[in-house]
DNA sequence: GACTGGCACTTGACCAGGGAGAGTGCCAGC
DNA sequence: GCTGGCACTCTCCCTGGTCAAGTGCCAGTC
């Protein structure tokens, strides 16, 4: 029995299953490939690819379908990957070109990750925590209220309006923000925060409560899990597509998409590159018919966060594995340009 | 035959079928509520409310179940007002003090809604056209950049960065900044928008390049669309709740939330009461099995934006429509507040 | 006149039984 | 090692029959 042929047959099985939804039987396999070979031999190779634990059967009179480690396997070795078309191109670049901030770049490419791969898309906000202060601006409102911006290398803005115990003078405002602005710029924002509380005690005492104040207000919105973790969903209309199996394939991903932590989760440490997780790879069990395609975004080398799409298991990997990638690189691109 | 117990039968219909989801016969109407009367009884008024086109029957043999002008009717006549339980109160209370900026309190609030309603909540940022301007700021980045930023009366903040074609002298941005700001302080975002466009022309011709830009980034700002259909929703997870009914409950419902203007049609003008929509009340052939119930937010009497829910028609009206009133008031507080 | 009890009628839900069809495993033969 | 054939095993689907729920209507009663 020839292993190449066998491959060939799990190959032949995740395609037509994910194309029909259907558990795929020996003369439907050969009705649409040319594989050379009669229905028997097909049976054998299938029989050997079940003992391995590529593939089942619902029942015993029905087809095969794929399990986790058939697609596992076709992911990792028989996939032929699939180029976008020059249609999907122009879509996504036209679709994020038009995008004025970081907010709308995130909100673009959440839509067009949604349109394109016909799935639930999910991308995360640029990490605060792996960027660098580009800008700090520190201005005085009406009354004791201060707005605190931070602009960061990826073009993010975070701002935050606080009131302060007493008015502050224009100068100490001045010698408070050129200070902040030398000891942080260009730092990673963890550091930043903690060159930040060295420096309280560089001002005058009387100055002090008024700096602290600035200065732990700026270190929380550095080191702020919250906005760390923002996440963007779209696409949610496409868990219609997941065939009607309710309990096992919608409520667990709408579930998953209310808690933001297991949709961090899931999309995973930013590792760089394109990383599948297939059913129980997710890690967890009311996932198991969901998979994950996911990856991590940023300007040149830098990781800056994750984006990915939440499917069925049955899905077309190919497809949703070049259009992740596009749009992973191209919202890399469009954050360095900013 | 008294009008008065036909239509304590119609609210018992309401609330058993609301309770149970399935139609209810004149029999087991008898066992829930004491009505002081035979099955028969019942039987005839049932009759006539169906006349009237209160209830129907899905079919024969079965019970009945109210139809969306039976929803109309119970809402607007009989429903009695249930009061919020104190727990309830203070989660909502508990949940959104907390919040550090507008756009925590939207997303707190969609939370605490949905929370409470077990349906799909929906929370429209506090809109940009009927807010006045608080602040605005002009701060010159490095080269030629300059970062604009324009706090509302209601406590957004929103930011641009834009790339002027020279850089601008510190004094002519303190003076764009002075100058602006006196023009808009105050105004509602529309008119200091028409203010702005007429300031260009009191500035020096070598500065009119850049004031322009300046000027027409803020009034796009200003009067943004986007910006001011900005919505967050909550709860989809609940829409596992409505029902297996996936083709007319579920769909549909999935659908209007991807599209942000069918959202923005549904939760209505910002009327100021409490409004309910039924069925094709909403407007939408789609969402023919879906009631939203929605409330204008705002502070002082102030209208800003509304918030609301969408369900199924079979849903606790009174219940439902106590939740999205507290949760209105208490997020109009905040804001006031801010 | 309004209410009640009784009764015949309708109809979907549920269950069992019986093909039909799809697909398999296995075996003997090439 | 591949193939054709055959018996076997399931699920799917259709049919028919029973059941229970609920109705409408009518005659009788207060």
């Amino acid at each position: 029995m020839s292993d190449d042929r066998r491959l060939d047959v799990l190959r032949a099985i995740v395609e037509d299953y994910v194309a029909t939804q259907e558990p795929v039987g020996s003369r439907s396999l050969l009705d649409r490939h040319q594989l050379g070979v009669s229905p028997a031999t097909i049976r054998n190779d299938m029989a050997a690819l079940e003992d391995e634990g590529y593939i089942m059967q619902p029942h015993t009179s029905a087809g095969r379908i794929p399990t986790d480690k058939g697609y596992r396997m076709f992911v990792d070795r028989l996939a032929t990957v699939k180029a976008l078309s020059p249609a999907e191109r122009r879509a996504i670049e036209t679709f994020l070109t038009g995008a004025v901030d970081v907010d709308d770049v995130v909100q673009r490419s959440v839509r067009v990750l949604a349109q394109l791969t016909n799935q639930v898309a999910i991308v995360q906000y640029p990490s605060l925590t792996r960027s660098t202060v580009r800008h700090i601006e520190v201005v005085a409102l009406e009354g004791a209220r201060v707005l605190l911006v931070v602009i960061t290398s990826s073009g993010r803005v975070e701002q935050r309006i606080i009131e302060l115990i007493q008015t502050p003078t224009d100068q100490l405002i001045g010698d408070i923000r050129s200070r902040i602005t030398q000891a942080t710029v260009g730092q990673r924002l963890p550091e930043a925060s903690l060159r930040l509380a060295d420096m309280i005690e560089t001002f005058a005492p009387n100055d002090r409560p008024i700096v602290t104040s600035i200065v732990t207000t700026l270190s929380q919105t550095f080191t702020n899990e919250r906005s760390d973790e923002r996440i963007a969903v779209g696409g949610t209309a496409n868990l219609v597509r997941f065939g009607s199996d309710f309990d096992t394939a919608i409520k667990p991903v709408l579930e998953a998409i209310e808690e933001q932590v297991v949709l961090l989760k899931l999309l995973g440490e930013a590792t760089g590159g394109l990383t599948v997780r297939i059913g129980t790879e997710t890690g967890h069990e009311s996932l198991s018919s969901t998979a994950v395609v996911s990856s991590a975004y940023g300007l040149d080398d830098q990781a800056l966060a994750t984006l990915g799409t939440v499917g069925p298991t049955r899905m077309d990997y190919p497809a949703t594995m070049a259009a992740v990638g596009a749009v992973a690189r191209y919202v890399g691109r469009m954050l360095a340009d900013n």
